[in-house]
DNA sequence: AAAATAAGTATAATATACTTGACATAATGA
DNA sequence: TCATTATGTCAAGTATATTATACTTATTTT
């Protein structure tokens, strides 16, 4: 798995740390941190809640094309 | 959580049973029927081996609108 | 009709998502 | 420089996604 930019970029455009989104979306600050540098699987309502809070869609941030 | 139909159409669509999607992304088939059911929370990369083997997208089958 | 095949359900076990708490480091600002 | 905030990382625990096995109830097909 690849680190997830699009995801940063995206928290970065709301100006939010990994903390504010972990809080707003209720999980850990280190899920966040885990799913940004791709290093794990979040289940799809996670998903979902971080879509839902930085305004964008699942395959904006979670679609990913392979090699 | 809200039953999966659009799941169920696609995989009609293709003419394949729970248990040929199961199989085709590498899980059991209880696993599809729940999913189906609504019963619960798969992982992005199960939601992501679903659609490419049904040729869909994230947004298409498993984003949903809340009440 | 019976005999297949597909879908739904349940339980117990295993794998893994996610937590808590802690510490280290990089970056930012006073 | 010092203090603060954000990020990255680790280990050990808890919660839950997923499995294996098995049984039941549709739905097709002969």
């Amino acid at each position: 798995m690849a680190k997830n930019l699009k995801l940063k970029a995206a928290r970065a455009e709301k100006d939010m740390t990994q903390g504010d989104l972990a809080a707003a979306v209720g999980v850990s600050r280190q899920t966040i941190n885990m799913i940004e540098k791709g290093e794990y699987n979040p289940t799809i309502r996670l998903c979902r809640a971080i879509c839902k809070t930085l305004g964008k869609t699942l395959d904006e941030l979670f679609w990913e094309e392979e090699p």
